[in-house]
DNA sequence: CCAAAAGTGTTGGGAATACACCCATGC
DNA sequence: GCATGGGTGTATTCCCAACACTTTTGG
């Protein structure tokens, strides 16, 4: 399942089936694995050739599904994946995908709406103890583009300066020397952040029973 | 693959494979899966038939594997799943299988070893947040029994004090009327808990980000 | 009375929320 | 100057680790 942050919600790409069974339902974009690939690597292609993704910014193994009533034709299996675009890159999909805020579907093929559903809380998770962000984020950006971002995938508010030092605190983001001008209204020019790295990266990793002795000091 | 505390650490069982690929060396229980079962019902029905098992406290999905050469006779994809045993309990199995300590492995079959610390990992996170703890304990015990299995799945030393109240906090263990006789050594006697519930709860969902004014009391 | 084990009181620090206040720009 | 939006200072709260201290048993 591929998502994204668009206009203020999170979107997930769907493709309408033009047969049945689920004739003329949203389906999530993927396909039959190659004999000699693996799921990832099927997965990217299906992506490529389908729908013309390839600027995919992070894409992990969520989980299989092995119903054996979940298509009708017979068994499938289908392992789902979550990949994520950066906000503001707008790839060109087919004429018979779309993007669908997540928190309204459209009627929904096999399983595939509670597969968005739960990819949607495995993001929000991992928002609040890794830097899974810089996937929906662009290369630079405002704190307010990222609060805005964080808020959509989270599905509440978020305060701007408390993000902020959250993140900054944590290494996950750093300050580029560059701002963002004001915009007719005035206000202040924003500062420019980016992330510091750019893979995966576990930021927070006890929530409780931190070993003895590891003070956060040390941690450094 | 299957867990339990045993001796003071966490330890997994593996099954001595009789046959090329990988004659003599260990691997997971487990098997192929049947045409009209559930990835989960089936792995539940390995383990019945192959090593005995029906007491499993707690099971679910990791991941996926599908690396082409993950088997040297073809490809095979294999889900692998983590399941827990409770303390205490002693199943019977079958002469070619052993428990072994998941911090010192046996040479593995396949790529069995990397699943299984993966599989310490998770078990390792959700100790955390959620109170999976339940799976590892037998019904009822002692803070210094639960102090153990903790230490010994997370691998560093947990204190008794903190656990209790930590645990009781939450609401994720209560005190039972009875308690525990002390050693001949002597000592206090040590009151018995139990988990409250003997399902899987996510206990502290937001290590960040909480929702506005979802002040901690309002939560309860 | 003493050793041993369990449990409670208490202190201190780090992290996160909330909110007041200051900064820099356009008009 | 004033509105607007960006950023910092700071108080409060909560959670957790650490450790001292009390409780309850066996010998």
């Amino acid at each position: 399942m591929v998502l994204q942050v668009r206009q203020g919600s999170l979107h997930v790409l769907l493709w309408q089936r033009a047969e049945p069974p689920f004739e003329g339902q949203w389906a999530l974009p993927g396909g039959p694995l190659g004999e000699d690939e693996r799921l990832g690597t099927s997965l990217g292609h299906h992506l490529a050739t389908k729908v013309d993704l390839t600027d995919i910014a992070h894409m992990e193994q969520l989980e299989t599904r092995s119903d054996p009533a979940r298509d009708p034709r017979g068994r499938v299996l289908a392992t789902a994946y979550l990949a994520l675009i950066s906000a503001g890159t707008e790839p060109r999909i087919p004429p018979d995908t779309a993007w669908h805020p997540v928190q309204d579907l459209p009627p929904t093929a096999f399983d595939h709406g509670s597969i968005a559903r739960s990819g949607r809380e495995r993001l929000r998770a991992k928002l609040s103890y890794t830097n899974i962000g810089f996937a929906l984020a662009p290369e630079t950006f405002t704190i307010a583009q990222l609060r805005d971002i964080y808020a959509a995938s989270v599905g509440h508010l978020i305060s701007a300066t408390n993000l902020q030092r959250i993140l900054t605190r944590r290494g996950v983001i750093e300050a580029t020397p560059a701002a963002a001008p004001p915009t007719a209204a005035g206000g202040r020019p924003a500062t420019l952040y980016r992330f510091a790295t750019r893979t995966l990266i576990v930021t927070n990793p006890f929530a409780a029973f931190r070993p003895p002795s590891m003070s956060p000091t040390a941690a450094q």
